[in-house]
DNA sequence: TAACCACGCTAATCCGATTTAGCAACCGGC
DNA sequence: GCCGGTTGCTAAATCGGATTAGCGTGGTTA
């Protein structure tokens, strides 16, 4: 911004030939337009001399693409693993040319219709509508007027957009299967939720889900749940005060804790218990949060796959603006990612 | 995009007035160009009926000032504070009705010099340069071309911009303090640096500055430091190591640990030698990571202001960019932001 | 009555590209 | 020698606003 930039006008003087030529030559359309070899050399070697940049402003305004996406979600900042799916979200972005603007709704109504106007004011090329916490919402009318995803959430009544979810249920399964195939038959408990099966913290749908491919394994198994305890809310307090509750009256063989700070929690209780993970008690868990590497025994864990995520929301995005390009109209397919399951050192078999 | 969008065309001839004059008034420059009250009603009115929004893009082509600010960082998904730091500059952009695009370099130089060039291309108002980390870097040339901020980066050789970077040293001298106000002269170690001053890890600007507060405070008491322990990163398990080897050959009465994933691994090691905090072992960190609330006792630590940092840089920026536009050089004045204290439950006095 | 001014609004140009329509020059065929 | 078709390039319109220069009207002043 010191000095002027250089415009096409000044490649195309340099070059000695029209802002047309120019402009046919530097976006690729010289071979389509019959424009001979020598003058795109030209063309091209001038735009090198110059040091020339196309303006992106320009182009947006009149081709009506800015190469530019939006990436709203309720909150970037809660955890740690959320920076992840904004990262997976911006190589993906990277990789084609687009750039990303970020805004957070707070999960407020007015905020979030603010940022969508705001983004379609600069003429997104589409939406990614996020929330770190997998959970129903009402889907902004905002966001049907162009190309859009729905990441990590579901839509409470179906939208017609494609969504992108981990496989929370599968998550569940892999859990279960890890207990079971290091030998658990009984003692084990679910921290975090239950005993019932609606028994979870509202909106957690990821609670949900991880509950049922757990109980729909361990039934094919013909092995009982023991019990599980609800936590208000998935932090290492209540991780603590459960498994707390829980050791009062029982002696769990494993427990299956709805996250990781829970576990984290609960591993303050068996301390205080003085039983010894995993030799006393088996531990999976799920999330795979930093601190599963932190604490000691390390912890078994189903990893949440942010930075897929992140990359496949923008994967989805594209086709859905392909296909918006090409007259299609958008499909509302659920993308289930899967979790990985990360074997540390908090299962073994159960004692004798 | 499903229909056209309205333009300006639409409101102006909705109200009966030229292009100009709706863009006058839509403008807010109808006063000062003498449109009557009756016209402008007409035309806020028309454009009211249509829901009528301004094309930025277009904005941004005629007058060359989008309504957008890049954030470019070496990465926004390491750390969750790391969020936070997006978050205050989400904020402070909004405020300002400002969107920010954002970018992660990973500390490659072509990845930089492209997100650079990108932002530019888009025509950005302004850049925050910003690391995870406060650490010197050499900054790229491509900033120095509009206004630009430097955030949590001290420039190697000194840069025309200003920067934003927390107050470590004052941070240090508080760490010093509450181990003095509780009473502790002497065992104090510091854990993640020393025993010599230049003892820290490498690049990490916050060590060094955290360290020469403690040992200006500690000075002034007329206290020695007993010791200190470098660590290879700020790390739970180095922090673990460096503690036990400590603890072999000594009994610190109180540690100072230079963050606190490294108290962390300090509470676990302190544990193994069934130490006590605080009764035994008093322990003061800093940055204030969720984890600190998490172990028990609850940690008490300087906090490393990322939020505030955030806010803070796109205050400065916007400063910057209102004093280029009347023509005045950018300064390089460095911001330095307060760490808050968080007292918390890891200090007491030393026992008798 | 002519010259001048203030008022209230508009025509025309511009920002930096893309895109459509079209214009010369050349070639071959009859 | 005329016609039609390529070939290779350009003029001009366009995107949606901001901005500058100016135009008609009515009232004042000399």
């Amino acid at each position: 911004m010191s000095r002027r930039r250089v415009t096409m006008a000044d490649v195309a003087k340099q070059a000695g030939v029209s802002p047309t030529t120019a402009s046919l030559v530097l976006s690729g359309r010289a071979r389509e337009l019959r424009i001979s070899r020598a003058v795109e050399q030209r063309v091209l070697e001038a735009a090198e001399q110059l040091a020339y940049r196309r303006n992106i402003v320009s182009v947006g305004l009149r081709t009506g693409t800015t190469r530019t996406i939006g990436f709203v979600s309720d909150t970037v900042a809660t955890t740690r693993l959320a920076g992840d799916m904004i990262k997976g979200a911006l190589e993906g972005a990277r990789e084609r040319g687009v750039m990303l603007f970020i805004g957070e709704t707070e999960g407020e109504a007015d905020l979030e219709q603010g940022l969508l106007q705001a983004m379609h004011d600069r003429r997104v090329d589409g939406i990614i509508f996020a929330a770190m916490f997998t959970r129903p919402m009402k889907v902004p009318a905002a966001l049907l007027g162009g190309p859009a995803v729905l990441l990590n959430v579901v839509p409470k009544r179906s939208a017609a957009l494609p969504s992108i979810v981990p496989d929370e249920v599968e998550a569940g399964r892999a859990a279960a299967r890890i207990l079971l195939d290091a030998g658990h038959r009984e003692g084990i408990h679910v921290i975090g939720a239950g005993p019932r099966p609606r028994d979870v913290p509202p909106d957690a749908l990821a609670g949900v889900e991880r509950v049922t491919g757990i109980r729909e394994v361990l039934a094919e198994a013909g092995v009982q749940l023991a019990g599980g305890r609800v936590c208000p809310d998935w932090l290492p307090e209540y991780g603590y005060e459960a498994t707390m509750q829980l050791l009062a009256t029982e002696r769990p063989r494993a427990l299956i804790c709805l996250n990781d700070r829970i576990a984290f929690g609960a591993y303050q209780a068996l301390d205080d218990h003085a039983l010894k993970v995993p030799a006393d008690v088996s531990v999976v868990s799920f999330d795979d949060h930093p601190l599963a590497t932190w604490i000691r025994p390390k912890l078994t864990t189903i990893a949440l796959p942010f930075y897929e995520l992140g990359r496949k929301a923008v994967d989805v995005l594209f086709d859905v603006i392909e296909r918006q390009r090409e007259g299609e109209a958008a499909g509302d397919e659920s993308h289930r990612v899967p979790m990985p399951v990360r074997i540390r050192e908090s299962v073994a078999p159960p004692a004798a």
